[in-house]
This record gives C-alpha cells, sequence and structure tokens, in this order.
DNA sequence: GTGTCATATGACTAAATAATCATATGTACT
DNA sequence: AGTACATATGATTATTTAGTCATATGACAC
C-alpha cells in the first residue's frame, strides 16, 4: 500500500465512518439534486434539526459538503466530484458482490 | 438519487462501516500486496486470531476479501476490482478535501 | 434594543459496534 | 483414534458513535 502518515488513517476512518451513517447518508441524498438549507433537509428527511446539523457539521468536517450562508439561511451542497464517482462505484460493486445483502440475508 | 430498495441501504451501511473500522482497514492492506493466510496477517497486523477471523468474516460478506482453503490454512485476497479504485478515489479526496483532518484538528 | 426565525453547540443518554474470552470445528499427520 | 495446528463461532464486556435535550448564537425586521 500507499502508506501514508498516521493521519491519513484518521481521514479514512472519519470518511468512511461519515457514510457509514443511515441517517447521513439520507442528507446527502436530500442535497443530490441540489443545494437545500438545513430546514429544507429536515422537511425533506422528516430529521430533527439539531440532529440535522449536527450530521452536516460532520459530513462538512470530511468534505463532503460545502456550506453557503445567504441571509439567515445556511445552504448546503453536496461535494458532486468526490460523492457521484464513489457512489457509481459503490453501487457497481454492491450489485457484483453483495448479492446476500441484498438478498436480506445479514 | 437513483432511490434503491431498502436493503440496497443496508448494504452501503455494512459496505462503509466496513472500511470505517481502522483495524478492517489495516486487514485490507496486509493483503494489498498478495493473499496471505490468517495466521500470516496476524503476524503482520500483530492482531489477535480472534479478532482477524471476525473483522475477515464481515469483509468477506462485503465482498471485499474472498476467502481461498488450501490444507489447513485459509487465504483471503483483496477484491482488487472494488479497493483498488475506490482508494484511489478517496486518497484523491482526503488530499484535495481533508486539509484540516490532515493536519491533526479534530 | 426586542422579537423571531434559522442554525449551531455542548452535555448527556441511548444505541450500535467492536474486542475479548472461551470454546468449537476442521484438516493433516502419526 | 489421538494430537497439533489453523481458523471460526458465540457470548459477554468494553468502547465508540449517534441522537436528544436544553440552550446559545447569528441574522434580519420592527
Amino acid at each position: 500500500m500507499t502508506r501514508k502518515s498516521c493521519n491519513h488513517d484518521a481521514a479514512y476512518g472519519l470518511f468512511f465512518g461519515s457514510l457509514a451513517n443511515h441517517n447521513r447518508f439520507s442528507i446527502i441524498n436530500a442535497l443530490r439534486d441540489g443545494k437545500k438549507n438545513v430546514t429544507e433537509i429536515c422537511e425533506l428527511t422528516d430529521f430533527e434539526q439539531t440532529m440535522v446539523s449536527h450530521n452536516l457539521r460532520r459530513l462538512e468536517h470530511c468534505g463532503m459538503v460545502f456550506p453557503e450562508r445567504i441571509g439567515k439561511c445556511c445552504y448546503y451542497q453536496v461535494n458532486e466530484k468526490t460523492i457521484k464517482p464513489l457512489l457509481k462505484l459503490i453501487d457497481a460493486h454492491i450489485e457484483k458482490y453483495c448479492c446476500k445483502i441484498l438478498a436480506g440475508e445479514r
């Protein structure tokens, strides 16, 4: 492997951990068709505002979403450059190698 | 988003969760330069055998490693087709967007 | 400045996940 | 069959992570 510094390890953990959580994943999905503010995300996902804020903070920390303040609202947009190809890759993987999981096995 | 069945959601969670764990990530790294049996992985990583087995089972479940029994040893090889481009993608992301994390911030 | 809406933060609790321990299974060799 | 080595499994405990609650901050309008 291209062994890098131990902060790289931390970054991997934070990155993948951010995507592993179902609610965060839903938030990312909510943003996939365009930037939205926190209230809009809450409405779309039916999540509590504080929970959304906490999770957006983590997603931002990992460079997966970018905030933009307009007036009193804060709009978030997903990092298309990473998220799009990543999800494409994973979708292909899941279809090919995770048939057991898809079948409901666990 | 390309919304799929809820088992897809489960698959995403399992997939990313598998990579989020530091020890599992180390196991994947240990396998990156060729297939190894459990004992060899233990020696390389300095992890306990039961822990390695538990984690290999999960990685296998997610289609990230493939087992092959030869005699009394079980050799595991990483799923290059997914892991290689995935890590490449993430490395690029981390370099670009996670400078704060790389700088030790948390 | 006061009130209101939008979002963020910190502390605490609840829930999920991982590591460990004890033990079982499986294979080969004698 | 008996022993030794290799790996797997299940149950329990420890640790991590996420969600909730109370509250703070920030921006705007009056």
